[in-house]
DNA sequence: GCCAAATATGAAAGTGAATTTCATTAACGA
DNA sequence: TCGTTAATGAAATTCACTTTCATATTTGGC
């Protein structure tokens, strides 16, 4: 428990690392809603929306719009440490992108539960199936959808 | 080449008897916009989003509003022999569905070829994820986005 | 620290696709 | 054929972004 801590509190670090650099290399501006935002974002759940963000930022930040946050996760996205995903229920989520890592979602149709995994052999056979094609993959997307263990009880 | 073709109008025929049937069982009404736009469905791409389709069916059938489409292919994917997806570029597109059948898709990113796939091992490793988190699979969705083998010329 | 130039912010307006409304029209079934 | 019920098309509305614009901040150079 105390070293999942430690390294939580490190990746933490090393993401408003990397999210900072990307604003100097760009020739833009540390902001305190920036800072504000990014801090929020990575103690967060792994799936915010603009809304779900703006929503919690607005309790301690109401000064901060709606088109910042919007525009703060776009940013987060182009520097890496953030990650568009849809699960096709008309919103755009930001998931923490963890480096060199791609995991895949299980959603439950029922309670919205959203649950992370990995699976080497799969990613695999889709470059199998890819290069059966010629077809060079850039990114994929596997989503499982169904009822959780918690909602079919 | 021959049997291919009769097959196809068989699975046509196939596809219009359930529509159909589901029309009925719903007492609902069969009209003639929804046996064009059937027809249209039918015979077209197998990825179609509602605007697609309703430029398609513009030419002969100026009168048929978009609105009409939009609930056809609604009433469509309701009756089974439809299903919606999302290739996450902001419009739905409608799929034919084959009987018993799922295919995944290879989305070219620089052109917008769709290509599909099946396989057996990866759906089956898909099931071993899910039980091992006690979930059960309604649906699921897989694509793998990158070059198509045209583009990589 | 102060200034000028450049970027960021927030409120509001604009977009584009999807969805709904509503007056009118067309099917179905007795 | 008639009456009831559903379908249609045009237009309005909704929703989730996305952009605009006037104002405010930040930053690098004196």
């Amino acid at each position: 428990m105390k070293i999942t801590f430690i390294i939580e509190v490190l990746v933490k670090r090393a993401k408003k690392k990397i999210f900072h650099d990307f604003i100097t290399h760009k020739g833009l501006k540390t902001t305190r809603q920036r800072d504000v935002i990014l801090d929020a974002f990575l103690s967060s759940d792994r799936h915010m929306s603009i809304e779900d963000l703006y929503l919690k930022l607005r309790v301690k930040h109401p000064r901060i719009g709606y088109a910042t946050v919007y525009r703060t996760l776009k940013l987060f996205a182009e520097s890496g440490i953030a990650r568009e995903i849809q699960f096709g229920d008309g919103q755009t989520r930001y998931e923490h992108v963890a480096e060199g890592e791609h995991h895949d979602h299980l959603v439950c149709t029922h309670c919205g539960a959203i649950i992370e995994f990995e699976n080497e052999t799969i990613e695999k056979l889709q470059s199998e199936v890819a290069d059966s094609y010629g077809f060079i993959i850039e990114t994929h997307k596997l989503e499982l959808y169904g009822i959780c263990a918690k909602c079919r009880k």
